[in-house]
DNA sequence: GTCTATAGGAAGATAGAC
DNA sequence: GTCTATCTTCCTATAGAC
């Protein structure tokens, strides 16, 4: 029903934009509030505790983005290699093509993990547990299906940390190619 | 010879290791001035354009420590594989066992690139060389032997994020192990 | 709910004594 | 070459008008 974004919403949205883009210390209020375009009074108004709260905010919206766009597709319907398919559309899209940066990354550096404590390790982990389970479900050994959803897990940070240093998209595209290869086994 | 290292040599090696832990925005002065045990005017001392010159000493000196531990054991002695295992030794110390972070990740966020121009991008296409160096003396085919190097340095890269998000060094270890592999083919 | 104004402190940077 | 003291600017955060 409620079609229109709360105002809140919408700034959430912002400050997550620019906290993926700055990092956590970059990202000072003076800059969030630009992003927003609200006064950093009204920001404090939806984030009593400032930043802090900015940056949980930030980190629990992009959880439920990874988990719609990445994590859900997996235990949908169809086979698993279309399922896997829709997951790096996903990731494309969550990551835009590459260009955005992962919170895992970026919240596990300087001054971020004492405003949002756990968050990145818990990203991390439930993109590990749903890219296990269709390693299992392709018949890989339990073993395995970890070693490769873990290889997965890699080479999408990497994969982003590459992209970002080489001003290009193309190592983010063919990572999302060979992701199906990667987590399912089969044509090496 | 001189065996001692001047005050200088010690500060950068401090510096380094502190942009290595806390990314260029969290590394303040104030941080900067306990990890070296200097006080700020002696930094301004060393570096007179302050935390600018003291981004650029450590991206060199990083530079430096790659080339030797990384990148030249690739075109030493022994087989492919053997100085494959060489690199591989050298990554682990560099990367402390993979609980030190790379600057090619953390100079791509936030304010770092004003200071540092094309640093991080430089350092990842040195090694996206040299990989493919020892990828094509393997006997892969130009463009395998560039999609191997690339693969390698994305692992390399997301391992060290995946580390310190899990805050366990085995993802690390785990990528070593099939480093060789990865660059020079063979057993899956 | 949004703003202007401002407090209080930490940031980067400099001056000058020793 | 290292220090203490200080400057200016920016930061986070708050107060209070509208």
């Amino acid at each position: 029903m409620p079609q229109i974004k709360s105002s809140r919403e919408e700034a959430v949205e912002a400050i997550m934009r620019e906290f993926r883009n700055s990092g956590y210390d970059a990202a000072s209020l003076a800059r969030l509030s630009a992003a927003t375009g609200l006064g950093k009074s009204s920001l404090y108004h939806y984030f009593p505790n400032g930043k802090e709260d900015m940056a949980k905010a930030a980190g629990a919206r992009a959880v439920e983005l990874v988990m719609e766009a990445v994590i859900e597709p997996l235990s949908g319907a169809g086979s698993l290699k279309a399922r896997v398919q829709k997951t790096a559309v996903g990731l494309s899209k969550f990551y835009n093509g590459g260009k955005a940066s992962c919170l895992v990354d970026l919240f596990t550096i300087g001054d971020a993990e004492t405003a949002t404590p756990g968050l990145a390790k818990a990203m991390a982990e439930a993109l590990l547990r749903a890219f296990a389970g269709v390693a299992e479900e392709a018949g890989q050994p339990k073993k395995d299906a970890k070693a490769r959803a873990e290889r997965a897990v890699i080479e999408i940070e990497g994969a982003l940390v590459v992209t970002r240093a080489l001003g290009s998209t193309h190592p983010f595209q063919r990572m999302l190619a060979r992701l199906p290869t990667v987590l399912l086994g089969g044509k090496a």
